[in-house]
RNA sequence: GCGAAUAUAGCUCAGUAGGGUAGAGCAAUCGACUGAUAAUCGAUGGGUCGUGGGUUCGAUUCCCACUAUACGCCCCA
């Protein structure tokens, strides 16, 4: 038997099969970061003078390695990135490290010690520069090794000599702007850091706590039935006292007043001995009394008067224990969840208490110091640790008869999230951003309005969050972090006059020393002789601020974009809404009157696949380290796109492997496209549209019209719906019809015929339209997919824009034309399966070519049909295909209705016919040529004849 | 407790501006091919659209409540 194989054109491409993306992305890397690959792009860009396209990136905290969130933020910043620059504009990558803070110190303080204890500060400062550095470094080295292309040599550093510099005149900016104010205010406060804490550095957790109820003694009991309405005339007896419940005895000494809700009922309540007590009144709220008597395990009690909460306004009640008086005051915040209805107040170390005490003039008193003890100079309790002190009051209040009853209760309470430990409120001087001082609120609202949200939901919950900010404590007693370079004046506790320039000189000392210039300055090198009236402010400030003002740092001063909002694009996790977000938009008002960003990205969190979030705990979590090592960034860059990252991003094996899948696909569609590309040359071979078959025109069509899908779709950042679009291209149009019509052409036709050439120039411009379509997102496989393809190129695809497809019709018109014909023939070729795999399930044929069809149909689909001509059997894959006018189609026939209500049966059945060894159809000429007994007709044709005519398929 | 969000086949996603047997790809099952071969092609099964109410002739789509999940906040005096 003679052997024809040697006379097919059988796909051929080196291009492996297999990813292997573990082992040969490193290879993809160390190419283009010797290539330089982002400066050339920046370069191209330049020379083309494209316009920019700015994704400012928010910095992650330089501590730890990276996990998936980080690794899902840098890949879809990366992607927008690379389908920027695709779309054919300038998109620099600059990426940042958030680099000062507590997490840092704390690292380093078990390393070296305490900061002024076994280290000095300057030095502290100096270990905690470096060890940031090499967090940097090695998150850096993951990010790189996701394929992110950015300027790795020169990202931000907030410790950046230069950052620090302009932290610092971004805070003077602001203080010029009249934002800043010095205030005392209660803030979270943990006693193990000495330190106020930021919101986002409390957690909630339980703790078990005392609860008890106090007598605070009413003074003038005439004047408080005054108030009331008495039940009977009658007024009861004994001390009248208002009772107040508390889990935080301590708070006691601080006391400045009891408050009432305004609209509350209250009662006047005889009680003839609770506990040991004499015969007594008590006030507690109406709603609360049965509760409260259960509690204090009294069944004895009368309500000898009413009255509302408002009645009780200012009514003098006695501390109780210091020779204090104080005011009933009203407040919206007391409930009656808890206790009796009425709240001790104590300004000094409760938010809530600090708002209403403000309205009522009350001292802001706190005797406590930075460690957590009772300052000298506190009656009873000096010296003596507040949580430890929480007995100590306990006892006074029993001597004074002032205890009405104790338990023991278990609630949820704020920790500081380093050491774990309760923390409390604590007045103190801090230095603030005003909300309200210069309209800073109502700005940041109108700028959110002026912004676009995506998802638009995110609106509505910035401008929430920011309707309840408070004012911005942005100070903080740490080390390492970037000084207030303030002097206030030690009498009038205002700044010094000069602040302005003294702000300058400190940021440009800065800028060439580093933070240590403020800190081991002495106060008279910058204001002289004043240095005696002034106290040199040794605050630092909230990270929040570091990387809130990166705006102006990073686009204004590095990079020159003075016109605001200066980045077009901020992208991070939801969570940002409240920081980030609102920390960038907070400090870009007060310096310039408009936001940082045009339009703002959300993503969401990575969750397991129940739904959990991922913790080391749970054991639960997805190292992208692991991911990588195991199947390759590729992948995991095809996950985030492929998951519609708005909501929650499940991930989980099974989801990991179906992608893994998916890539497969992908690679083994382009692989194909690539091996039937073998010997074209497009600069040689390529045909123009008039030239080529129908079926041909027809992909390239198809793949422009997708294109533009594609394109949208990235400009609306819908990575999912990309990834669908792509990955059933792959598997329909191309896999289950395109790609499986052409083989026989592609292999049987002669090497250099139209209809071979006119099938290659399609598939020419599919590679080059889909390679760019995966480039932004399977940056490593796009690129190895490059250096496959035929004709000359350049360095990488990450150097182009979108591929241009012709055009293949004269217009839009003949275009549709043409795709609704091909999707008819679709749906007859749908049909035509069926019955094939009816046949294939009796046993009579294995492959399609083992059998001839026959359609009957109307008219209609006949013409259609015929169009086709002798070529209809290459679009079914079978070795006969026969239309006929639907008289009397055969019993055998089965009937089909098709979406155009048009109705075809079809009948298929074995070829009577040999084989052709060559091409495998099975034709009536097989054996008709002696020199050839085991070729069909066409074959001989195409082997040493003219080669056989192709105009459809 | 509050706010905004999500909930459609085993998986990833469409869809329904109220309506007729809810789609795609993957996976699964069965089969074919052995000229995309650790590939490819074909066929098949699979969802009471989170739960419960309501409006309506009719709801997966509108309204309400609830549940679950992740996010942010508040409070816990």
């Amino acid at each position: 038997m003679a052997d024809y194989k040697d006379t097919l054109n059988l796909p051929k491409t080196d291009f492996p099969m297999k990813g292997n993306l573990a082992q040969r992305e490193p290879v993809f890397l160390k190419n283009w970061y010797e290539i330089d690959l982002y400066g050339k792009i920046r370069e191209l860009c330049k020379e083309q003078n494209r316009p920019p396209f700015i994704l400012h990136d928010g910095p992650p905290y330089a501590n730890g390695d990276i996990h998936i969130g980080h690794a899902v933020n840098k890949v879809l910043k990366d992607i927008i990135v690379k389908s920027k620059t695709l779309s054919g504009f300038d998109a620099p990558y600059i990426p940042g490290w958030d680099c000062h803070g507590l997490p840092i110190e704390l690292m380093v303080e078990k390393k070296k010690g305490k900061a002024g204890v076994k280290i000095s500060h300057s030095e502290f400062r100096d270990a905690c520069r470096e060890y940031a550095a090499k967090q940097v470094d090695g998150q850096r080295e993951d990010f790189k090794r996701l394929g992110i292309l950015a300027e790795w040599e020169k990202p931000y550093l907030t410790m950046d000599y230069k950052f620090e510099a302009g932290i610092v005149r971004s805070l003077g900016k602001i203080i010029k702007n009249g934002h800043l104010h010095k205030g005392s205010k209660p803030v979270h406060w943990c006693v193990d850091c000495g330190s106020s804490l930021a919101e986002a550095e409390v957690e909630y957790e339980d703790k078990t706590s005392p609860a008890i109820d106090v007598r605070f003694e009413v003074l003038n009991e005439a004047a408080l039935m005054s108030r009331c309405s008495s039940v009977d005339g009658a007024s009861g007896e004994g001390p009248v006292s208002i009772v107040i419940w508390t889990t935080t005895p301590w708070t006691l000494p601080a006391n400045q007043a009891v408050a009432v809700h305004p609209e509350l009922e209250y009662a006047v309540v005889q009680c003839d001995g609770v506990g040991a007590h004499v015969a007594e009144r008590l006030i507690i709220a109406q709603d609360m009394l049965s509760d409260v008597m259960a509690r204090y395990d009294v069944t004895d009690y009368r309500v000898v008067a009413y009255c509302k909460g408002a009645d009780l306004d200012e009514l003098k009640v006695m501390h109780p224990f210091y020779d204090r008086e104080v005011p009933i005051i009203l407040g919206e915040h007391v409930t009656t969840d808890a206790g009796t209805g009425a709240v001790h107040t104590a300004p000094g170390h409760g938010q809530e208490d600090y708002i209403v005490g403000q309205k009522y003039h009350l001292k802001v008193d706190n005797p406590v110091d930075t460690n957590g003890k009772f300052l000298e100079g506190t009656p009873l309790f000096e010296g003596q640790h507040v949580f430890k002190a929480n007995d100590s009051v306990l006892e006074v209040l029993k001597a004074k008869s002032k205890l009405v009853h104790e338990e023991k209760i278990q609630h949820s309470y704020p920790h500081c999230w380093r050491h774990k430990s309760p923390i409390i409120f604590r007045a103190t001087p801090q230095w603030f951003i005003s909300m309200e001082q210069n309209n800073l609120r109502k700005d940041c609202i109108a700028a959110i309005k002026e912004t676009k949200w995506m998802p638009n939901w995110g609106e509505a919950r910035i401008i929430g969050m920011v309707e309840n900010s408070p004012d911005w404590c942005i100070s903080r007693q740490r080390s390492w972090g970037v000084p207030i370079p303030l002097f206030v004046n030690k009498k009038t506790g205002k700044l010094h006059p000069d602040s302005d320039a003294i702000v300058d000189k400190v940021a440009s000392d800065i800028e060439a020393k580093g933070v240590n210039a403020w800190f081991e300055s002495e106060a008279a090198a910058y204001i002289g002789d004043d240095a005696e009236q002034y106290e040199k402010t040794m605050d630092i400030l909230d990270v929040w601020f570091d990387s809130g003002v990166s705006h102006n740092v990073v686009l204004n001063e590095r990079e020159g974009l003075s016109e605001y909002p200066a980045a077009d694009l901020y992208l991070e996790g939801s969570d940002q809404h409240r920081g980030w977000f609102q920390s960038s938009l907070k400090t870009s008002i007060a310096m310039y009157g408009k936001p940082s960003y045009k339009s703002v990205l959300t993503h969401g969190f990575t969750v397991d696949a129940k739904g959990q979030k991922m913790s080391k705990s749970k054991g639960n979590v997805v190292a992208p380290q692991k991911l990588i090592k195991n199947l390759g960034a590729d992948i995991l860059r095809l996950w985030v796109a492929s998951t519609d990252y708005s909501g929650e991003m499940t991930v989980s094996d099974e989801i990991v492997k179906r992608t893994a899948d998916a890539y497969r696909r992908i690679r083994n569609t382009a692989r194909f496209l690539l091996s039937n590309l073998n010997g074209f040359d497009p600069a040689k071979d390529m045909l123009d549209a008039d030239q080529m078959l129908s079926l041909d025109k027809w992909a390239v069509e198809t793949t422009r019209q997708l294109q533009n899908k594609v394109v949208e779709t990235y400009g609306s950042y819908e990575f999912h719906q990309i990834y669908q679009q792509i990955h059933n291209f792959c598997a329909g149009e191309m896999g289950s019809f395109y790609l499986d019509i052409i083989k026989d052409r592609q292999y049987t036709t002669q090497e250099d015929s139209i209809a071979r050439r006119s099938c290659q120039t399609a598939i020419y411009h599919i590679i080059e339209a889909m390679v760019r379509w995966l480039a932004p997102i399977c940056s490593f496989t796009a690129d190895e997919l490059w250096r496959f393809m035929p004709g000359k190129r350049n360095e990488s695809v990450l150097l182009n824009t979108w591929y241009e497809l012709p055009t293949m019709y004269s217009d839009d018109k003949a275009a549709e034309q043409s795709l609704t014909f091909w999707s008819q023939v679709t749906e007859v070729r749908e049909s035509v399966n069926k019955e094939l795999e009816a046949l294939r399930v009796a046993g009579e044929i294995g492959s399609g070519l083992a059998a001839k069809v026959e359609v009957y149909c109307g008219r209609e689909i006949l013409d259609l049909l015929s169009t086709l001509e002798n070529e209809l059997r290459f679009v079914f894959i079978t070795s006969e295909a026969q239309v006929y006018l639907a008289g009397e189609p055969p019993a055998e026939a089965q009937h089909y209705t098709l979406s155009s209500n048009d109705e075809i049966w079809v009948a298929v059945s074995a070829s009577e016919h040999e084989k052709c060894t060559r091409c495998w159809h099975h034709r009536e000429d097989v054996g008709k040529d002696d020199k050839h007994p085991e070729l069909c007709g066409r074959c001989i044709d195409n082997i040493e004849g003219e080669g056989e005519p192709r105009e459809h398929a």
